[in-house]
DNA sequence: ATCTAACTTTACGTTAACGTAAATGTAAAC
DNA sequence: GTTTACATTTACGTTAACGTAAAGTTAGAT
């Protein structure tokens, strides 16, 4: 087994507020409710690779409208899980659940994409007929 | 040209707070906000097929996470527009770049139900396990 | 040494999107 | 004629997700 050098790095707010346009302000709101929970060198906050993960699923989860909570509660199904039989089966079920939203939120996408290009095609025809 | 019946249907604000499941105080704020403008029976409102339409479109907004702002400026991209060249241009772009937003949104989708049946699978090797 | 750049905590402020309560109106049903 | 089921306006309240300001600490560069 190798480890590469990305799974031990470690990263200060700054960097990682930079590299995903947030502000530390931000990123320290999301450690006050308990999504992110990073060691520290003293006072300084460090993060590591599997934090900053964390941080890209809980952006990836804003860009597609979910609130911290929602996120919370999807991030939680990623983990290696400590749980009984009924506990595996009823996760096993939310994250079919999940998957079904997601198709939906799709299924409205490929919606709104094809009234978008129905727009934009009465927006090319009305150019042309005005040029 | 044929009108069929649902093009003149009119609707309460009942009726429509019970078909989309939303409060009728919710289809009040969109109207407080300019985003619905029913016309009126006395004091009660009146809503054309067409208002039906704008809250249906409002309501996909966002549940693909837009805000009611951002969902009032895709819609204004769908009316017949009134406009000159340069006009027609711009809203040509915005129509692009909407529809490109839209798509990286389906990417993300993609990616976050690839991590789900991942996340599936490692759940019912584990119930697999435990059996 | 002191300046700069990055970090820290505390705490009040802000915006969007409604919730909720109060007081009132109207029209059909009993 | 009064109850029931809908509608109305006005207005203060609430929650999430940060913004913003103040005041202080720490490590490296000049």
């Amino acid at each position: 087994m190798m480890m590469n050098s990305d799974t031990h790095r470690e990263f200060s707010i700054g960097e990682l507020s930079k590299e995903f346009e947030i502000t530390t302000r931000t990123i320290r709101h999301y450690e006050d409710i308990g999504l992110l929970a990073p060691k520290r060198h003293g006072q300084t906050r460090i993060y590591s690779a599997s934090d900053r993960t964390r941080l890209k699923l809980i952006l990836r989860g804003k860009r597609l409208g979910f609130s911290l909570d929602e996120s919370r509660e999807i991030i939680d199904m990623y983990d290696p899980s400590k749980g009984n039989k009924e506990q595996l089966r009823t996760l096993c079920e939310r994250l079919q659940h999940q998957q079904e939203k997601l198709n939906q939120q799709k299924d409205d996408i490929n919606q709104m994409i094809k009234d978008l290009k129905q727009a934009e095609a009465a927006c090319l025809a009305a150019l042309e007929h005005s040029s």
